[in-house]
DNA sequence: ATAAGTGTACTATACACAGTAATACACACA
DNA sequence: TGTGTGTATTACTGTGTATAGTACACTTAT
């Protein structure tokens, strides 16, 4: 498996290895039930240090995202649940309406953000995107 | 002037005051022009840093929307020009995919985060929306 | 001139966290 | 038994935030 990372983003790289490998379930490149890189494996190919990945894993996992199971391995969960958990929500919305903002200061209208979101939306989400019927 | 500080935020402080001016400045209740509070009485009434406030402020005059005038103070620019600076916009991109990735596993789809952003919109951006002739 | 108020610069310190490194442990499976 | 899993622990380094104190340059009003 093989991952975009930049050691020089002030986002931590454990993160940075979350964020892909939920955008590759996404995209459907990871399937339920596959098995994982092993944490000594994936370090190795990103060349990152084994307790990084080991970190991404837990992260993954407290998100039920992932499993663990001891000794075999970890695997993509068989089925994952939205979880509707307020206190995230609230959040994301924070982070919307400060991204808004920065977009302003760029001369980017809400419009042109929403039109980016549909692209991504297509580009990514063609698991549970009600889109079949377009 | 009261902001709302978390200093348990993994946001540094200094970075929510600049987040937090611009949105004032966006929903003109700071107005082109107008001073700002001292980099002592900003401090004070925030009980942070001199220093902190310092920072906040060199950030916002870099990034053109105030303007500092040695022994005077702090000003509003008169006249904020949205840039279209591409390695802004980029980045923006990437952290609206990021977003919506985030928004995916909490299931909410992009017509959700759309609705959001035209609330926002709405209470924000009420200054150079284009509005004015639609 | 003088004083007060402005932003700025500099050094030092404390603290938290990311990341690395090395090692050891518990479990599954062939 | 041996190899490959994930996990846990400890120590160390580096980086960045924030604080603290001090000093400087400038503007304005007295």
């Amino acid at each position: 498996m093989i991952l975009n990372l930049d050691p020089r983003s002030n986002t931590p790289i454990w993160e940075q290895v979350v964020h892909q490998i939920k955008e590759l379930i996404l995209r459907e490149i990871l399937l339920p039930e596959e098995k994982l890189p092993s944490v000594r494996e994936l370090s190795g190919t990103l060349l990152i240090n084994p307790n990084t990945v080991s970190k991404a894993y837990q992260e993954l996992e407290r998100q039920g995202i992932i499993e663990t199971l001891r000794g075999k391995g970890t695997f993509v969960s068989a089925s994952i649940i939205p979880k509707a958990d307020d206190q995230k929500i609230m959040e994301l919305k924070q982070q919307l309406k400060q991204l808004f903002i920065e977009a302003s200061y760029l001369g980017i209208d809400h419009q042109t953000l929403s039109k980016w979101l549909k692209n991504y939306s297509e580009e990514l989400g063609g698991k549970d995107n009600h889109a079949e019927s377009e």
